[in-house]
DNA sequence: GTCTATAATTTGATAGAC
DNA sequence: GTCTATCAAATTATAGAC
């Protein structure tokens, strides 16, 4: 049994990364949970502040998916096939993807969330390509750029093909 | 002298590319052009017709500058600097990138309209890659991911850096 | 072509009962 | 912790005067 907590942040996520932080209502994210808006203020004083803590969660939730990984380059392939699963289960964006690119105008905290969100993620593909790259950071930052983008264009284009054929040679960026 | 549709159509860009779809009212907008909403609904009965206009232009635009662009491999670096540049002015997203990552919740004819930019890049960038590359389709898609996903960073990092490193060795998606 | 006025609905958020 | 009821403001959109 999932708390109320829980289940609110799991339908916000769904929300957020299909129409971003302005896409959805206070009232359609509580019919999801199957509750009122009124309970998810309960929880939740405001949007900005559900938005950041959720998205602060989702850091962490992917932190610990990273952790199975394995290491060295074969890390960029796994990175590829999370992306990819995620596509394939009609889960959308990222969600720091969708709110990356609407970061300019949300609010403070939420922005600032979804910047740590990428600072942890180049960190630990920084860390990851430290023996096989001569600039490892530059080359963190250009796959996850290739995987978020590639995201993108399969979402506009309605085919994950379009995933597929721009992150098929991933590897050349390391 | 530019007419009002032109200069509605100017501020609904800058509000798209910014905050997406629904990260604006027609208020906002008209108070931008220095109209009323009223007026922004003769020239554009409704956001959905405004916004699939607006796209639909914004590929015609689109168009028109890559004719001016050289061809060959030098037309990859064409595009790196055109994508950075609209970043730099602070402009935000591109466009299409931008109602792309939304694309799954907006009216069918917006979605329509993004999907077709993407298909007008995609032929372009595969027109000017066929005597350089083996795959020139799949290259092109690749690279197209890559600016998208660049910006996106960019964005979400608040860095102009980030586009330049995920961008710098662009080339060898070819 | 632009305006004022307004309709009808939705939004984020609060008060207070249970 | 959830609800009903409600608020004030904002939203998309329309009617009709000028």
């Amino acid at each position: 049994m999932t708390s109320t907590v829980d289940r609110i942040l799991e339908a916000a996520e769904a929300r957020v990364r299909q129409a971003g932080y302005h896409g959805f209502s206070f009232r359609e994210l509580a019919a999801d949970v199957g509750i009122k808006s009124a309970s998810v203020h309960h929880h939740f004083p405001t949007k900005e502040a559900l938005i950041a803590h959720l998205t602060a969660h989702y850091r962490g939730k992917f932190k610990e998916e990273l952790a199975s990984l394995p290491v060295g380059r074969a890390r960029v392939a796994a990175y590829r096939a999370m992306f990819r699963e995620q596509l394939e289960l009609g889960f959308g964006m990222c969600l720091a993807g969708m709110l990356g690119a609407e970061s300019e105008e949300l609010p403070d905290s939420v922005a600032e969330e979804t910047r740590r969100f990428f600072d942890m993620l180049v960190a630990d593909l920084t860390d990851t390509l430290e023996n096989d790259s001569g600039e490892p950071r530059r080359a963190a930052i250009a796959i996850i750029a290739q995987l978020e983008g590639a995201m993108l264009l399969a979402r506009a284009s309605g085919s994950i093909k379009h995933f597929d054929d721009a992150t098929e040679r991933l590897e050349k960026l390391i």
